[in-house]
DNA sequence: TTCCCCATACGGGATTTCCCCAATAGCATC
DNA sequence: GATGCTATTGGGGAAATCCCGTATGGGGAA
């Protein structure tokens, strides 16, 4: 799993890192962080204001990949506010190191999700008590919300010429016959159904293979269920 | 693709409706809907407080399964505003049959997405200026994200139960080959990794395709990532 | 003790998939 | 016309999967 940051690459209208400063300039907030993740293409992509020192130790202590924060907040579909996790071992763990850089343990994580299995993870923090925090959230979650879904979209949107150009153009015949393999049929089912010869199935199933870069079908499948292509059924 | 009208099915402690209702008060709208898409189930699931005439027609027209505002949503991370896509016939054929009932083209959609490929399409509409409801809609999309999360949250956990009960329980090395497999390893190379002999690995899998109901390997693997048990790699 | 699930393994053989090669024809674009 | 993509089809044969049955042993619950 790369870890790409964000900030470093060229967006000339745009910066993402001055776009987490206003959102926490404008919600009294310290700290703010994106992660967004592709499983097809195995990457975190990310951009945070945390102070550098933070960020050399946390990617050092390889916690991106065992950070419970991001891996509740992937398996949720609600915002996932920190104070659920104060009882888990490795949140501790993680907050033991981020206190002494000054990150409060005050803070929560929105998931967003995209039609191709992309997520997006936009995390706040501040340091305050319980109290301040539930109010503060109350009164500027529908503000995150809305954040963190037009910056998941900004960023699956400036990748979109690269995904464009990465992402494998299965043929219509390709994605039916890979349909129909998903559902369960075998190569001369698809055959008898489509009225073409198994021959013919074998060489689209080739060609989608070689497209979705899988070495079994199985692989293929599995890629294009990820990528929106097909569905399991 | 099955119907399944949310508002028909008993919730002692919450009603969808009632929640759509609040909403319209909350933020002077004139309509709301929900509607849900389990990908695995191959089932929508709706809440409307649409007039019981327009309900009606939209189904018996199967305007569900070709409403570009759906089909557009389903396919945004952002919510999707009806002024952009006025200049769409279907969206004019659906409007033109809308106005009938009293729906305005004046609305907007928001999608929300699950873990499982689960979508939740939550919509608004209100008749009025276009001015007003630029200024309506800054105003309270925050809260219509808000709002459109917890519905789907809501939704897809209030089935969770009936999801657990009828959730296959594969053992942790059925799992583990599946994964194997759906990252496009070989029986052979899947018991070399593991040091058990192919047979072996046969009977997991065998044993891992009848609990989830597939007739192939490949079918499993697509149902096994549309159960969030493995991940396509 | 019995039963169930899990993990491990095998026999024998049928079926299916996949590899590597070949080909034709239609359509769109430059 | 040349090129690229799509859809269609086939030969020959190796590799892999799958079917249906068998077995042992460990651990946990009733």
């Amino acid at each position: 799993m790369s870890v790409v940051d964000l900030s470093k690459l060229a967006y000339p209208e745009n910066n993402l890192r001055s776009f987490l400063d206003s959102v926490c300039e404008t919600h009294e907030l310290d700290y703010a962080a994106y992660a967004g993740m592709n499983p097809i293409a195995q990457s975190v992509h990310g951009v945070v204001n945390y102070p550098d020192a933070w960020q050399t130790r946390y990617v050092e202590q390889g916690f991106q990949t065992r950070d419970p924060v991001l891996t509740t907040a992937a398996r949720s579909i609600a915002p996932v506010d920190w104070q659920r996790m104060r009882g888990d071992e490795a949140f501790k763990t993680v907050f033991r190191e981020a206190h002494d850089f000054g990150i409060a343990e005050q803070g929560l994580t929105i998931p967003v999700r995209g039609p191709f299995g992309d997520v997006g993870l936009f995390s706040v923090t501040r340091n305050c008590s319980d109290d301040e925090w539930s109010k503060l959230k109350s009164k500027i979650l529908g503000e995150l919300q809305n954040a963190a879904v037009h910056l998941h979209d900004h960023v699956v949107h400036s990748h979109e010429l690269t995904r464009v150009l990465s992402h494998p153009s299965l043929s219509s015949r390709e994605v039916e016959i890979l349909q129909w393999i998903a559902a369960g049929k075998t190569q001369q089912d698809v055959a008898d159904i489509l009225n073409i010869s198994n021959r013919t199935v074998e060489v689209h199933l080739r060609s989608g293979r070689s497209k979705l870069g899988a070495l079994t079908t199985s692989q293929a499948v599995g890629r294009a269920i990820g990528l929106g292509l097909v569905y399991p059924l």
